[in-house]
Order: C-alpha cells, then structure tokens, then sequence
DNA sequence: TCTGGGGTCCTAGGACCC
DNA sequence: TCTGGGGTCCTAGGACCC
C-alpha cells in the first residue's frame, strides 16, 4: 500500500487530500511512522524525529495513528491478497508476499499481469486506496520490484533479467544490508550489487560473517530461494514506552515497569499465548539501552509472574542517571493451543490446592487506556489502543496543558458532537479544542472550537471509509 | 525539540552434559 | 598432569525490518 498511514487518514479526512500529512507520535520524542507524498517532497520521511519533519514541513497536518483503522483496511486488503493464494504472507499492515504459482495462476507474463492489474483495481475499489504490486521470480526481486512500482503502479521483473538489473544498484537495496554492513562494505571498496556479485564469498564470509554473508553473497547474484510461508506464530511478545521526560525517581521507574509487565501479560493472554522468558530493555538518558533476562521453569502469561520478575530484574540495573524508556517483554513462546493452556492451569490450580494467592490488580492499568478514549471496546483485539503508546506520561507534570483529569484531545484523533456530529480533533491547547466537521463521504468541513471539557464532545470510533463509485 | 514501537535473526561466551 | 568434542540452554547485545 502506497503511504499506507497517511493515505488512510486522507481518505478518512477530505479536507487533508492533496495536503501533506505526516503521521507519526507526536510527543516531544515521536517520529514519523508515515508522511504523504505531499510531505515526502518537503523531506519529511519515516523515522524521522517529528521535531525535524516540522521544521521541514510546518505547514503538514500532524496526525497520531490510528491503529485500530488501518487493521480493518489492511484486513480487507490482505482477504483479497489471500484469494490469490493459499501462500500469503503478511509482513506488516500494508505488505504482503503471494505465491502466485502455488495459487494457480499459470506463469506466463500476461497471465502474471492480468492478476496483478485486477488486484490494483479491486484494492482501490474495495478501500479507496491505491497499493503497488512488483511480479517477480523471487522475494528479493518481487520487494525491490514492488518499491520501483510506487506509488500506484506494477512493475515485472522477467526471469533471467535479476543480475543485470541489481548490478547497478547501491547494495541497502538488498534486504539485510542497513547502515552497519553498508558502511563494513563501503571501507572494503564495495558500494553496489555488482561489486559484491564480484566478490569472493569467502571474502564476504569474512566482512559480514557467517550467515548473513553467505546470503547477501547469493542474493546479489539474483539467488534468492525462501519460499512464501503463510502464517507464522509470533515468539516473542513485547511492550515499550519512552517517556517524554526521563525517569529518574525509583518509585516511578518501579510504577511504570509494572504497568508495562501487565500490559504485556495482557497482551499475551489475549493471543493465547505464554512464554518461559521475561525480558527488561532499560534505555538511558544517554540512549545506551540494556536488556535482561529470566527464564522460568515453565511457560506464563500470569501479570504477577511476569511483574514480579521485571521488578527483580530492574534491581540489578542502575537507574539514577535517567531512563528515557523501559520495555518489558516474554519470549520463548510455547507452541501451546489454548485449550492447553485452560489444562495446564486446571492443574496448576489443583497442585496449589488452597493456596491463598489472589492477585492484587493496583488499578493503575485502566487508566490510561480509557483517557485516550478510543471509544469503548472498538479494538477488535483487547490490547492498548495505539494511541496509549504515546502518553505514558498524560498522568502528570509533563503536560503543561494537562492540569488534573480533564480529558486530552489528540490531533487526528475522532469526536463527536451532540450538535454538530462527527469530527476530527484538528488540534487543542490552552484550554481549547479545534475540530474539523466532516466524515469520509462528505466535502471538506468547517472548523470549530470549544472548550476541553466541553461535555457535548466526545470521543468516536472511526467512520467507515467512502468508496469510490465503480467507473 | 535528535533518535518510536513491535518484531526477527544472528553471534558469542559460559554452564552443563555425555 | 596444562586442559577433546560434540550438543543444548541461557544470557546479552546488536543489526535489521516495517
């Protein structure tokens, strides 16, 4: 999908189609998850520290995601991606791989192309959103063919072409090659595909190491074997926050870890999963960032035990010079179905036989889900709306806005008024709330203000997006 | 007002076992 | 009587991807 983020909320939102959108947390410490096309010509791209993609675009709309909306579009997308093929493969929300082959389809180009060209037209009539589809003999090819396609376009890649169209290109074209093997190969004299096709393999053996090395040697050569595998289980499962201002009270660090610890155990109780591994990431002012580890005897997704040995773990890191983020996750996932888990626990119950442990929720978990108010219950999965990512701080000091309780409104973010209807959170401050008055179908609306805690305000689930008639 | 959040995979050393 | 040769598990860190 073509700026997947940015092109959702343009079509949820009239009044910003044309206009530059940039998505992304918005918080002093947020990056940019995703800038329109709009945005990209001012520089502004992922990854981006937001405060740069401001100063490079201040006239964009600054938007918080929408997780929960992008789910429901990707899993329209990917329903037609999976009537393709048995063999499909989601990578993220927006990108997938499909096995055309396996699905039937007969390799012949224009047999190839006529799939293609039909799933452009369906993706757009079925979400209003235009994806890019790259055909090619292999992953390698089909992924650096789809980014060639962009935006709105098809691009093939015939077999017996792979070498000569990779050999110009810079080597961070091959997935698995990032800054670091970039800048290992550059001192070794080696800046395209080509040259490392050139290289020895023993050679690269050496610059890269043992794994990696062996399969960036063949994937320059057009080698590239990995089969398309649909439905992979998760093996790890993890939950992090920075904070807009370090943490340096213990007390705090110790609150906010055990949030962090539920969460997870939520998270993974909700996907029915459990795992041996706990695992704490305590980042420094300094952005030195450290991680440890414990594995238990047997698998859990219980909040206590996963809290209990976060907090054990913390007591062997320093903490007093600043913690920017904590994380806190489980891996060693067992491969347990849930009815497994619902014996294991029977068991469990019954060798505890009388045992008093009760769990002792301390009520700071709900909080700060209800503050970000995505309307209730509108997730179809029951973990933290995406937008709690960004205000693990809404509770106190940071927010000069945030005075005690009232509600805080996050741009981009969907309302409702008693007298004028559904809207979007346009912006808020000192007091004040902007919002934009229109919905998917409808023209560009007006803008209106009202006070915070306006109580004819409320926050909304999305409206469905608008269709595009079919000619 | 530098640098998110959720993942995967690889490496390397030490413990431990046969 | 200077110390083999596997194998697995655990821990920590780092590169990379979207």
């Amino acid at each position: 999908m073509d700026a997947f983020f940015a092109a959702v909320e343009q079509a949820a939102k009239p009044s910003l189609r044309g206009k530059p959108v940039v998505v992304g947390g918005l918080g002093p410490r947020g990056v940019v998850s995703t800038a329109s096309y709009e945005a990209r010509r001012f520089g502004v791209h992922s990854a981006m520290p937001m405060a740069q993609a401001r100063r490079r675009c201040p006239h964009a709309a600054y938007l918080v995601p929408r997780f929960g909306l992008y789910r429901q579009v990707s899993e329209s997308v990917m329903r037609l991606l999976g009537e393709l093929s048995p063999l499909m493969e989601p990578l993220s929300l927006d990108e997938a791989f499909v096995d055309l082959e396996a699905g039937g389809t007969p390799a012949r180009t224009e047999a190839v192309r006529g799939v293609a060209e039909r799933l452009r037209v369906d993706i757009r009539a079925v979400t209003g959103l235009s994806g890019s589809v790259g055909l090619a003999p292999s992953k390698l090819l089909a992924k650096i063919a789809s980014e060639d396609a962009k935006p709105d376009g098809l691009v093939i890649v015939p077999a017996g072409t792979e070498r000569e169209l990779l050999a110009p290109m810079p080597v961070r074209t091959l997935p698995g090659v990032g800054p670091a093997a970039e800048e290992t190969l550059r001192r070794a004299g080696i800046s395209t595909v080509g040259e490392i096709a050139a290289t020895d393999e023993a050679e690269l053996l050496r610059l890269l190491g043992r794994a990696h090395g062996s399969a960036v040697h063949g994937m320059a050569a057009g080698v590239d074997d990995r089969p398309v595998v649909a439905e992979r289980d998760a093996k790890s499962v993890s939950v992090e926050d920075t904070f807009d201002v370090d943490l340096t009270d213990r007390v705090r660090v110790r609150n906010e870890l055990d949030r962090l610890a539920d969460r997870c155990a939520r998270r993974l109780r909700a996907a029915g999963r459990s795992g041996r591994t706990v695992v704490i990431k305590v980042r420094s002012y300094d952005f030195s960032t450290l991680t440890r580890s414990e594995t238990q005897r047997g698998p859990t997704d219980d909040p206590a035990v996963v809290r209990e040995a976060a907090a054990r773990l913390l007591e062997g890191v320093d903490t007093t010079a600043g913690v920017r983020l904590l994380g806190v996750g489980v891996s060693g996932l067992a491969d347990f179905t849930q009815e497994d888990l619902f014996a294991q626990a029977a068991e469990e119950e019954a060798a505890l036989a009388g045992g008093a442990e009760q769990d002792e929720e301390n009520g700071l978990t709900a909080e700060d889900g209800a503050s970000t108010a995505e309307g209730p219950g509108s997730e179809a999965e029951g973990e933290g709306s995406p937008l709690d990512g960004h205000s693990p701080a809404a509770d106190s000091s940071v927010e000069p806005s945030g005075r005690k309780g009232p509600r805080r409104w996050l741009p981009g973010q969907d309302v409702n008024h008693r007298a004028y209807g559904a809207g979007w959170v346009q912006g808020s401050g000192v007091g004040r709330v902007t919002v934009r008055f229109e919905l998917p179908d409808s023209p560009p609306g007006r803008v209106r203000t009202f006070s915070c805690d306006d109580p004819d305000l409320v926050a909304a689930s999305p409206p469905p997006l608008a269709v595009p008639d079919p000619d």
